[in-house]
DNA sequence: CACAATTTTGCAATGACCCCAAGTTTTCAG
DNA sequence: CTGAAAACTTGGGGTCATTGCAAAATTGTG
């Protein structure tokens, strides 16, 4: 049974506190909550709250909802014979398509989007997760296709699925945040995703097929 | 006549504020250095300071360098028969072979972008710079080609062009960081920009030709 | 030179975030 | 079950960016 009742209290805290302040966040805007307010609303001190997260987008943003490595995990899991960019435009199409709350088509993403909307500081940190997310994905081709160090193709081929992976989220909040309803958006980012495999050159899409030289 | 003295005084001190906290940040880095030091060494108060510049990191980062509608004008400025991409792709190849500062080929870049590599909130920043270069982008293909609000091509074919020119201004940057020397960096640069174009679809390679219907 | 528009400055707050030392709670060996 | 070690929490006390306000200093004009 191992670890008990410790690491479980203490993922409890940490839940809490972040849905409590999640919520304060979506009510009143992002910067009008103070993360003094945050602490007393869930009833614990602010030391309390930077124990468990370093910083105040941290409560909202929590990157470690298994996103950061999202693309990487789809190109290391893709078909015999299937290109990595191919693999990702899959994936992706495929959550679209069953208007996964994963990409952010649920109706309450509305909100959560509002609140990143009105706040820089929220906005420049999903950038740098998604850099985290690309500087993942090119490790994974780096590894994949065995390139060197030399090698400028993985940062090139990372930064291009990136970008559509990046635009396509992007496009999904803004419509979201609008208020639209999550089936027409997903509708929507289809179409943008064939406009997207149209608008990349083979180079990029036939990238790291697995089982080549 | 004219505006005078008091625009010119308003002028040089700007300047001066921002070309002390610059040599102050290279020496001792972006945070190490408060903005009271700063106002201290200009001989200002911190409000001074504040009333010329919205945030620290606008002392180190002058956004009003023009380098935020460099794309756009490249783009309006394209010769005839010219696609977007391919006059982008031109005018950066220029600055690149004459090595030119305007890209960040000289000596002292090197101090610039160690700070700004040290400093997250400079990296953030110089993030929000570079979107604002894409939207004026976007903006200008949208006029030149005449595209309606529903088109996504032009936000499409922006993300393209502006991913390709900040893919090179950060390689240089991060060569550039290193101590290497310009020459040299220039030549890996323009190395980087044919795998860049040849990446390129022909669909981005030929959007926006001036002169089309 | 005197007046009005601007700028600069001092002072006081707010709020994020950090450090440390003093409790508290949980774990675990004995 | 018990006492000490390990891990958490908390209160208190800073630093620093950023802002609001009103008094004081400057500058352009008539």
């Amino acid at each position: 049974m191992a670890e008990g009742l410790r690491e479980r209290k203490k993922r409890r805290t940490r839940q809490y506190i972040s849905d409590v302040a999640t919520g304060l966040f979506v009510e009143r805007g992002f910067d009008a909550v103070t993360v003094a307010e945050v602490a007393e609303a869930a009833d614990v001190s602010v030391n309390t709250v930077y124990n468990y997260f370093p910083a105040k987008e941290d409560l909202f943003l929590d990157r470690s909802s298994g996103v950061v490595d999202r693309l990487a995990r789809w190109v290391r899991g893709r078909d015999e014979g299937e290109p990595a960019a191919r693999a990702v435009l899959r994936e992706l199409r495929g959550e679209v398509e069953a208007v996964s709350p994963r990409v952010g088509l649920f109706s309450g993403y509305a909100a959560f989007m509002r609140v990143v909307e009105q706040a820089p500081a929220l906005r420049s940190r999903l950038w740098a997760i998604g850099q985290e997310v690309q500087a993942n994905l090119e490790a994974a081709l780096r590894e994949e296709t065995g390139a060197g160090d030399g090698d400028p193709l993985p940062q090139l081929m990372a930064g291009q699925i990136g970008w559509a992976h990046s635009t396509v989220m992007a496009v999904i909040g803004r419509e979201m945040a609008k208020g639209r309803n999550p089936r027409e958006v997903s509708r929507e980012a289809l179409d943008l995703l064939d406009d997207i495999e149209d608008l990349l050159s083979e180079k990029v899409l036939n990238y790291a097929v697995r089982g080549a030289a």
